[in-house]
DNA sequence: CGCGTGATGACATGCCATGTCATCGGGTAA
DNA sequence: TTACCCGATGACATGGCATGTCATCACGCG
């Protein structure tokens, strides 16, 4: 055992999360979190880097999307590597936790500079992707396009999903949104 | 003619960018920026959200992209509509402007904080086009990947564009995007 | 000629983020 | 066992951003 309990940072993201449900994220202050969780302030900046990087622990989607890019068979055309990828995905990380990601979808969009954090971790894993495409020696204009897509249709699929209540399944929905872009860019 | 000069924020505009080319942008303190411009840290805050906002004073693309979309012809299908809008913010916002544009991409790329920002600013663009598509009456899903993959499109094209100094146009970048996307859906 | 209007200045405040140093328990090696 | 190092936390201080509030002052309008 520590001199201090090990779950700092655990107890630290539940006090701020269920505060920000209590009563919002901006009108949530640093110091009644910690206050919360029994830490201080600083302790608080030791673990996130910021108030908004408290709602992003133990995501890491973009570590996970270059490890399935490195570990995808050589021979894998780009496109069927990202559907394979995005059902891992949707499994591990989003597949039985819709109420669990409304709740945060809420916080994050009541404040601008959370939505703003939002778009930045959508970007860390389009660049994550393209990164991996690279790697595999594709063209970097090429793998940009691709990253882009893969990301666009994740997103959307996952407001879609997210928006109803029907039992449709998240990759079912992606795979819609795959058909979709398809005859769009094939009838142009 | 008014008790102050008309160009207050003209000047914090000019001002905010000559510093942030001389020292940095985080090494640079909105008193600074109102010192040079004459003018009080109150008064940049009512000319601009915050310090970021100020790189983007004068931007505005979702304005022209929802104007763009009301404006074409109603039997446009959305991928010609969406060819030709590009066509037109090309040539009014970026063409001729590619050193300008590369100091500015210096700067954003150097802080954390500008990359959302910038993220933001073209997560409302394409915001915009998604109203715009919808307002046509095209459906929700459909009109988010049409709207995530123009502004992709005209991203990645103008991250090309801005990499190398050949003399290729940036319109000609997007088209040779969308064949690469379009070659790229069919193939899988 | 007086008054409203709109832009600015002056002042104060709350909070975020971060640097620095002290503290203290536990593990490690002699 | 003991002495020492390490890593996590606390305590304190600081700089800067963003914003609320009220006063000021020229301009234009009636």
């Amino acid at each position: 055992m520590s001199r201090w309990p090990t779950d700092a940072r655990e107890r630290l993201e539940r006090a701020a999360i269920e505060l920000f449900q209590e009563q919002g994220f901006a009108a949530t202050t640093v110091p009644e979190i910690t206050a919360r969780a029994g830490l201080t302030t600083r302790t608080f900046h030791r673990h996130f880097a910021d108030k908004r990087e408290v709602l992003y622990a133990g995501a890491d989607a973009s570590g996970l999307a270059t490890r399935l890019i490195a570990d995808a068979p050589a021979g894998l055309p780009p496109l069927a590597l990202i559907m394979e990828g995005l059902r891992t995905v949707v499994a591990t990380r989003f597949e039985g936790r819709r109420e669990d990601l409304r709740v945060r979808r809420e916080i994050v969009r009541s404040d601008s500079g959370l939505r703003e954090r939002d778009l930045q971790k959508w970007a860390d894993m389009s660049a994550a992707i393209r990164a991996g495409f690279t790697a595999r020696g594709i063209a970097a204009m090429r793998a940009a396009l691709l990253a882009d897509t893969a990301v666009s249709l994740l997103r959307v699929s996952l407001e879609e999903w997210l928006d109803h209540d029907d039992d449709r399944e998240l990759f079912e929905i992606v795979r819609t949104g795959l058909d979709a872009m398809r005859t769009e860019l094939a009838a142009g």
